[in-house]
DNA sequence: ACTTATAATAAGCCATGACTTATGAAGATA
DNA sequence: TATCTTCATAAGTCATGGCTTATTATAAGT
């Protein structure tokens, strides 16, 4: 499983976009994150443990908590990815597609 | 379901997303998907129907054949939901997280 | 008309993944 | 030390999803 997959992967499922969603607007504990969705607090360490292994999150002891936040560089290779098909490209092949025909 | 969950669904699997940059790249039948990758043309027929259904490709009949092509703005939601987590939003975070460490 | 090619759908199999409850480890607090 | 909180992991359940082969429909070519 390469590094690409694993972050796609780790965005398909919603209740951890959802994670991710809310750690990328504070950073939080697990609890605070149990406490705040409709799912256990085991299923939102599970859910963290795939995003941090895709390099979405970063974690920190604080205390007998853990503290979650977004990983700023974590993104990168989405965008990276999607920047493959944006743009010029994708307009340059849209208009082809448009006016060419050719079987 | 919501569009953006059948979006990033649809780009999760790495099958699937081999097929989308197949057709990114250049416009093709059903059968020639097919002959390009390791998987049977049924197995092909239901990526696209994913694909199809999140918007990222269209098709069109030529003959008995079905050209598929990529839907320019079928990626923008993407983008879009990027775009909420990146620039300076993210570098403004970025900042906060390294330097403060309120708890 | 018959055969071949193309592609969608049906049905079934099997692995994966998202969840649960139970438990244990590590820190904070009395 | 004893208790409470926090969190990760283990184990088990269940639904989903990606694949296969079989089949059917439609179009092309002979």
């Amino acid at each position: 499983m390469t590094y690409e997959d694993r972050l796609f992967a780790a965005l398909a499922d919603p209740t951890r976009r959802a994670i991710f969603e809310r750690v990328a607007g504070r950073r939080q504990s697990v609890a605070e994150l149990a406490r705040g969705m409709p799912v256990s607090q085991p299923a939102i360490s599970q859910h963290l443990k795939v995003l941090k292994e895709a390099r979405l999150v970063r974690d920190e002891p604080s205390g007998a908590r853990r503290i979650y936040s977004i990983d700023p560089e974590g993104l990168g290779p989405l965008r990276a990815w999607l920047d493959r098909f944006w743009s010029d490209q994708l307009a340059a092949f849209k208009a082809v597609v448009e006016t060419a025909d050719d079987n």
